[in-house]
DNA sequence: AGGACGGCGTTTTTT
DNA sequence: ACGCCGTCCT
């Protein structure tokens, strides 16, 4: 490689070499006009729309290394942000590729883990302490339904889910309780929802603990009441680049901004098309705005896909065109023909499934590799069908978006008792593992505790090591309480000492909670306690327990394994980033996809949401894409007879091979009517939604379509169609049969 | 302190 | 239909 020694000697990339038409540096080439532009213009805000698989990682890190190259900037003058850990790992991965050890010292992260960062630098000017705890979803939720609890809030009328979510919103806007416009405060909670935050926030500050949203919130906090802090972020901070700009909440724009305001090189990535986070405060607005807010931008458009084939982008881009709010783009490749998209209508999941599946197993026999495979669905439920029809056929696959590592109860258990231990104000650590394994604190004994820590404003640690001098609670309990403290105390003396992998095994063992799993005889027991193990084991590659709480609050990552050839499920969002050769987009019914709520929540908006979603599932595929769609689904139990999506017919004719059966729709121009009154449709709602229940096709004996019924003979089936008294009848084990209502019964 | 029962919700999810 | 959560009962 050309390119070797440190940073410290003369680097052969001349720094006008800009303005010539020498030979680009060694970096940029391969690059073509679109992408060279978008790493070269380096001055001055940028706006870069990268289209789906145009080479946008390629581009960012290029950039950086160019940045660096030309010796614009020392690496720790270099701000990128990603939304996920896995954009920020390829992201680092690959610039260390291109240019090694040189990378080094780079702000290179997700918007949370930098924001974390800089908070841990200046915890006191929000009220916290360096060693602040960041709370994840699950210690949130608790902590409002004892917010809710304490206040007599009915959570059965306004759920801890619901408050939290509003408040987080309001987090994402960058806003503090003093901040939330009057009009703001909405009906939750009767109105009290701006008081809940603020006692929510105070809560925080008093566990010295964070969450998420408030790494970015007390950021700007920090930049507003201290102005040298942000002066000298601003100073250093040369260069910043954005990846997914479109996924931006006002919070972290306001952010951005703040910090991009003196150098003002400010790169923004995105593309507007894929914006599918907005029920997650992402504005999409952030990037359609780009250029007023940061007047005199260059907009730079990657157009050339090299991903998929010129009929999968076809039907992409004539999918996306019918959304109105977009910048637009001419997504091209020069790559050849190829399929069609396929698009199939079948009468119900279960069939759907099979076909899926069916396809699947042809391509599997010609040699196609199963782990290029992708089922991407809507909703979660939808991936079970899948999952039972290739447990049938003995298909390996892998759903994607479950349970994370971090999140399985062991694992939390054994981390709050790390969490007590570094951070003795952690209360809600303390509640969740005082009593566990059992040692005879139990409810009386907790209530007197919060009853003394609420009187004296301190942690319920510290109120325990008080009560227990105190004649309070009955010897049993207060012996029990104090044994429990004294070992929390010891074990921080430890931490000083002992390696904190050992110190971690050591109070696993000590408080008896390894001693639990091994006594309990269900089935998952022994999957926990290596799970256990693993997380002992994990810690070891992590300098200090600090840095490994850290790690674990930030980086909840899944353990991707990737080694095995299986078929990948998941939801379209889960998704996004990702590509395969193959993709089944199946569910693309009124209702489903788009889904309902969707629209009735955010009308117009939300379904161009998910006409985006659309787009992305298209858009993941390199060679085969095919969408299916059924005339019949089962969602909560219930039949439901549905009706084609839209999505369906915004697909161009000339780019689909559509293979419908006859006769799945009797009432036909029931579609058009549906798909013409375009999205008002849905504004009126009068009309019956096309999800709805199926219109009874009775037998003489009662039975419906999509009954569930048992048969003496042929056993468990459900109702396909009805002829009189005639049942078409698909049997779990004995396949389809045409039967007599009068053999069998419902099941 | 642990199980049984009833009620409710059921799109998407990162950090 | 089903699973989860919270409550109530033993």
């Amino acid at each position: 490689m050309l390119y070797s020694g440190t940073m410290s000697e003369p680097l052969s990339a001349p720094l006008e070499s800009g303005s010539s038409v020498a030979a680009p540096a060694f970096y940029a080439a391969g690059l073509n006009d679109a992408q060279r532009l978008a790493v070269e213009t380096v001055d001055g805000p940028v706006l870069v729309l990268a289209g789906a698989g145009t080479g946008k990682t390629r581009v960012l890190t290029t950039r950086l290394a160019h940045i660096l190259a030309t010796r614009r900037a020392w690496p720790s003058q270099l701000l990128a942000v990603t939304f996920t850990n896995r954009a920020a790992t390829e992201m680092r991965e690959r610039l260390e590729r291109q240019i090694g050890e040189r990378a080094e010292g780079l702000w290179l992260g997700t918007f949370h883990a930098i924001a974390a960062r800089i908070l841990r630098r200046h915890p006191e000017a929000v009220g916290l302490k360096p060693n602040f705890t960041i709370l994840d979803a699950d210690d949130q939720l608790r902590l409002v339904k004892q917010i809710l609890a304490a206040e007599n809030i009915d959570d059965k009328r306004w759920p801890a889910r619901t408050v939290l979510g509003a408040m987080e919103r309001w987090k994402d806007r960058g806003l503090v309780p003093d901040k939330v416009p009057e009009a703001e405060r909405g009906e939750i909670a009767n109105g009290r929802l701006i008081e809940l935050y603020r006692l929510y926030q105070e809560r925080l500050r008093a566990l010295n603990a964070a969450d998420f949203g408030d790494l970015l919130l007390h950021g700007l906090t920090i930049f507003a009441t201290r102005p040298e802090i942000l002066a000298d972020y601003q100073q250093r901070f040369k260069y910043i680049l954005v990846d997914e700009y479109q996924d931006t909440n006002v919070a972290q724009y306001l952010w951005l901004r703040l910090l991009a305001q003196k150098h003002r090189n400010l790169c923004c990535v995105g593309d507007d098309d894929q914006s599918i986070y907005s029920w997650r405060g992402a504005e999409i607005g952030n990037i359609l705005r780009f250029e007023k807010d940061f007047p005199g931008a260059a907009i730079i458009r990657l157009e050339q896909n090299y991903r998929s084939t010129p009929h999968i982008l076809a039907a992409a881009s004539a999918l996306i065109a019918q959304n109105e709010g977009r910048l637009g783009k001419t997504l091209w490749t020069q790559s050849n023909e190829g399929d069609r998209v396929v698009l199939r209508g079948v009468w119900d999941g279960e069939e759907e499934a099979r076909w899926v599946g069916d396809e699947i197993e042809a391509m599997h026999a010609k040699g196609g590799k199963l782990s290029e495979v992708a089922i991407l669905v809507r909703a979660g439920f939808q991936t079970r069908e899948f999952e039972e029809r290739f447990l049938t056929l003995g298909l390996p696959y892998r759903v994607i978006g479950g349970l994370r590592f971090y999140e399985r109860q062991e694992i939390r258990d054994a981390l709050a008792y790390l969490r007590l231990v570094h951070q003795p104000a952690d209360d809600l650590a303390f509640e969740r593992i005082v009593n566990l394994p059992r040692r005879g604190i139990g409810d009386t004994t907790m209530q007197t505790l919060h009853t003394l820590a609420r009187a004296r404003a301190m942690p319920l640690n510290e109120a325990a090591q008080d009560v227990i001098t105190t004649d309070e609670l009955k010897p049993a309990a207060r012996r029990a309480l104090g044994s429990f403290i004294n070992d929390v105390a010891r074990w921080r003396g430890l931490a000083d000492t002992l390696p904190h992998p050992e110190l971690a095994a050591q109070i696993l063992d000590e408080s008896g909670y390894t001693a639990m799993w091994q006594a309990d005889k269900s089935p998952d027991a022994p999957g926990r306690l290596e799970n256990l193990k693993e997380l002992v084991a994990a810690m070891a590659e992590f300098e200090n327990l600090a840095g490994f709480l850290e790690h674990v609050s930030l980086v909840m990552e899944n353990a991707a394994d990737n080694s095995s050839d299986m078929v990948n499920l998941m939801t379209l969002h889960g998704a996004k980033g990702l590509e395969f050769d193959t993709v089944f987009l199946p569910g693309w019914e009124e209702g489903l996809f788009p889904h309902q709520r969707a629209m009735d929540e955010s009308g117009l908006k939300g379904l161009e949401e998910e006409r985006r979603l659309a787009y992305v599932g298209l858009t993941r595929a390199r060679r085969h894409a095919s969408v299916s769609y059924a005339a019949n689904r089962r969602i909560h139990g219930q039949w439901q007879a549905a009706m084609p999506s839209r999505f369906v017919g915004e697909l161009p004719q000339d780019h689909i091979d559509s293979i419908a059966e006859p006769g799945l729709y009797p009432r036909a121009g029931k579609l058009e009517e549906a798909w013409s009154s375009g999205p008002s449709f849905y504004g009126k709602r009068a009309t019956a939604p096309l999800l709805a229940p199926v219109a009874a096709t009775t037998t003489p004996g009662g039975f419906n379509r999509g009954d569930r019924i048992f048969h003496q003979k042929f056993g468990y089936g459900t109702v396909r169609s009805v002829e009189g008294a005639k049942l078409a009848i698909t049997f779990e084990k004995a396949g389809d049969k045409m039967v007599m209502d009068s053999f069998v019964e419902k099941a």
